[in-house]
DNA sequence: CCGTATCCTCCACGATACTG
DNA sequence: CAGTATCGTGGAGGATACGG
């Protein structure tokens, strides 16, 4: 972030600002925990301007919550797998959803908690995007859901 | 924040850093919750600049996550309350707080919970900046502290 | 003492154009 | 298709001076 000064101010909370305090960060780890893994889909999903994803994905990269991983070989193609490091962070997004469901969520748009098959207890999805036809069942099993009216 | 599309996002994590997503205005937070009101004291502890910091107050009033409360008429003096809104959002604190104890608190300085006598369960506090002896013991019983070295 | 107003700087972001 | 390079700008933040 702008300020060097956060990193010095030995508090774990400042110090973890310097790593995902941009917004955007929160955002693309929110993808990421949700599947996203191509540049593109990083950029359509969101929005944001491709040289700012680059800038973002290196960072994380480089903050190790994102790994680059070369999946194809001709032509090369990276794709960008969230790290254990990167997993540990769910909570975080889970209650700053939570805290969201509560105060922004007036049009009725709220995420909810899935349960995950796989041994995880919870990961999060957005109801509005990925529906229930849509989820890996495999993988997902929805337990609770409010969708948009 | 700067762009106006976050609030458009129909998302509760999206629209949720709206409102906390400049890393001052968590900082702050955490200062509120640890019982700082006053506008010298956040900027004594936070080193932030005063017209930051004026702006930053002013967006959390606005935003309700704190309450400016006139406590002295004459000369007039406020203090900054954090809000049931605010209180709403200390679990989000307390999960960046258990990742960055997990992964930035490499010089041993870790923040602990402790348990507030007046029926909430649990409460922050920075372990080197309060000290024991410096809680008011009516209000806090430290549960846990892992100090610095 | 408790802030606010003003000015300035800098960098994150967006737009665009470009490469393999 | 999957990015990187470059340029321009808005706004957050700092320094300073000032008001109640």
């Amino acid at each position: 972030m702008k300020n060097k000064s956060l990193e010095e101010m030995n508090c774990p909370i400042a110090r973890s600002l310097e790593h995902v305090g941009e917004w955007w960060n929160i955002l693309i780890l929110r993808d990421a925990m949700l599947g996203t893994s191509k540049f593109d889909d990083f950029q359509i999903n969101l929005g944001i301007a491709t040289s700012t994803l680059t800038r973002r994905l290196n960072g994380l990269v480089e903050s190790g919550l994102l790994d680059r991983r070369l999946y194809c070989e001709k032509p090369p193609r990276y794709e960008y797998k969230i790290t254990q490091k990167g997993l540990d962070f769910r909570p975080v997004l889970l209650t700053i959803m939570q805290w969201g469901n509560k105060y922004y969520a007036e049009d009725g748009l709220k995420m909810v908690l899935v349960d995950v098959a796989s041994g995880q207890p919870v990961d999060l999805m957005l109801v509005d995007r990925i529906t229930n036809s849509e989820i890996n069942t495999q993988q997902h099993q929805t337990i609770a859901t409010e969708l948009k009216p």
